[in-house]
DNA sequence: CGGCCGCGTGGAAACGTTTCCACGCACTGT
DNA sequence: ACAGTGCGTGGAAACGTTTCCACGCGGCCG
């Protein structure tokens, strides 16, 4: 039937056309009321009579009436959406965070929007301004490192709520809920230090990332309340969260000095760790941070210093609305705690791993 | 500054309230032109003088004017948005699909409303709904088992576009793009029987989901194919993907005849069954339907059945605005192939593994 | 008995855009 | 000189809701 495609806008009526969507008007005329009374009705007002509603009722029925939601964000200026903003949806840590996030939303009847930035700043800035345009009630945020925050004061000052996560805001005066990266790394280093450890090595993304770099500070932190010295040489940022480690590994094992531990400072990189030690057959005490599927079925199982995404996407969610209510108080930042979760990798000791070589 | 916070919804003019955002007008108004040459330059269409272009986008600025896109929407009609509906986002398999339809929808500068109906009929129902009322030009949609497709046909008839992804309708005639479960599952069966084994243990999810049907469908195929009967008791259908494996499988181990292999219907399942080995100290050769972070970093590598979650996504939004672009050709299911990927635990010659016992 | 209240209701204005129509003006080709 | 053309423009209608106002009506209280 491809005939059936009409050509052209024509300007037939409504009932000639198959595919327009009914709106009150013909609900009202169908079931003999005014569209005041439908109005009421589709949303549940009261001081309407039985009689009205059953016959409104009827007539959405049989005309497949679907409120026109585009007509009432523009009359009522509330569009009950949530727009997010993350790195990747298809990261382990952020798509839980999505659906952290998404289940609060709904909860709250409203739709959430998603866009990944892919750590592009200039695609955050896009997606933000679009999710403006279409007047979301609030943002919740993963800003890229590198970009501008600036433009963001206009929309702020035009009033869109918004929560910053897993990193906090630089300049902008906002509300934002983070991760205690330093203290979680510096937990897991001293874990491994209680284990008899000092040549312990650092794999990290980029230091110019904000979480990175406060996980190296972590790191930092612990050898200092040890007393053991820093040795730049045991510390490796890769470019790209992909890139294997094996040859830095290799270069720092063959070492006059070589490390009886690592320090992971990602769960990606804590994977390409793995494999790289699996590789040299070599094993080394573990400790990786943010936790990951099947961290507890390799052998043995990999200490982690676990986030909570979870509780990360409900606090967000919780404050935006808090802000949506018209709490004006004066913003906050949130930083959540780690948990250390012991499951052998970090228990190797450093006499176990010594007598091993 | 608490006291900031305006109490009612006082009848004060627009320039009095702050965080009131500026429209067409105020623009056409600052700028010294009409509304319509607004209009004309927000949308860079054609016939208006350079004058009028700087002065508008100038007001613009200074304004900080955003368009309304509710407004918009309403006038237009279209939302340039598209709603995902699948399992959970933040599911492997599922979060990669999220990011390829987020991707292809991107590109044509259209949005992405998502949602997770976590394997409830009514969820779905309720948010795909949610999403018809928003008017969203196409919907990708994972339909739950157990719930009734009917429902749809009336959004399908009101010109709501939809296409089905990972698995087919039922009675709908629309659009679908499915994995090739059943011949997958075959070819890494079969793959087992080819290095010798015989008796192949089968773990999946509840049979009554379409896809852990089809894979076992696969499996009794590869079995009859190589003319071995099929073993009610080698099989095991989980009830919950969390449920661990090991009591099932030490019953088929204790048997008079062992497996000697495993088919993992899914990759949750193929997780549970390394984790069940690795405390029975047993070694199975492995082939597993889905592919997971890690199943190179064990020993040995997981080999698996590879699905492709990008390309569902880039196809199954490429029909979708085929059909929006006017396409009525008759529906299309289009199955994707997958690929094993050899790693080494499907390698493991029935000779092998009772060789080591 | 009269004013008042509250209920159920219909109708119109308003939300901020897009789009269409009409207008004025400067050209152009005869 | 004059009709035709095309460009830049302003203004108004329309999109489908929500919300406000006003109306009729019955009952209650003074």
């Amino acid at each position: 039937m491809v005939s059936e495609k009409d050509a052209g806008d024509g300007v037939r009526a409504a009932t000639e056309r198959p595919n327009a969507r009914a709106t009150m008007k013909d609900v009202a005329r169908v079931a003999g009321v005014g569209v005041g009374t439908v109005s009421r009705v589709v949303n549940g007002k009261s001081n309407v009579s039985e009689e009205s509603i059953a016959s409104v009722n009827a007539a959405i029925e049989s005309l497949g009436f679907r409120r026109n939601d585009s007509a009432r964000m523009l009359r009522t200026g509330a569009t009950a959406s949530i727009g997010l903003l993350v790195e990747d949806v298809a990261d382990p840590f952020f798509s839980l965070l999505n659906r952290s996030v998404e289940e609060e939303v709904l909860r709250r009847d409203s739709v959430l929007l998603t866009a990944s930035s892919d750590k592009d700043p200039e695609r955050a800035r896009k997606m933000i301004l679009t999710f403006c345009a279409r007047r979301v009630d609030g943002l919740v945020i993963t800003l890229p490192e590198g970009g501008d925050e600036e433009y963001l004061r206009a929309e702020l000052d035009a009033g869109t709520s918004m929560v910053f996560v897993d990193r906090p805001p630089r300049v902008l005066d906002v509300d934002s809920v983070i991760v205690d990266n330093r203290g979680g790394a510096r937990t897991g280093v001293a874990h491994l230090i209680g284990y008899g450890h000092r040549r312990i090595a650092c794999f990290t993304d980029r230091p110019d990332l904000y979480t990175a770099s406060e996980r190296i500070a972590g790191y930092r932190a612990a050898l200092e309340e040890a007393g053991i010295p820093f040795d730049p040489e045991l510390v490796y940022s890769s470019a790209t969260t992909r890139e294997p480690v094996d040859e830095p590994l290799g270069r720092m094992l063959a070492s006059d000095d070589p490390p009886t531990a690592v320090f992971a400072g990602n769960n990606r990189t804590s994977i390409n760790v793995i494999g790289a030690l699996r590789i040299r057959n070599t094993s080394l005490a573990i400790v990786g941070f943010d936790d990951f599927e099947l961290a507890d079925v390799v052998v043995p199982g990999i200490t982690v210093v676990a986030q909570d995404p979870k509780a990360m996407g409900q606090i967000a969610v919780g404050m935006l609305y808090k802000r949506l209510d018209g709490d004006v108080s004066p913003s906050q930042r949130i930083t959540l705690d780690t948990r250390l979760i012991v499951r052998g990798s970090g228990e190797l000791s450093r006499d176990a791993v010594l007598a091993a070589r």
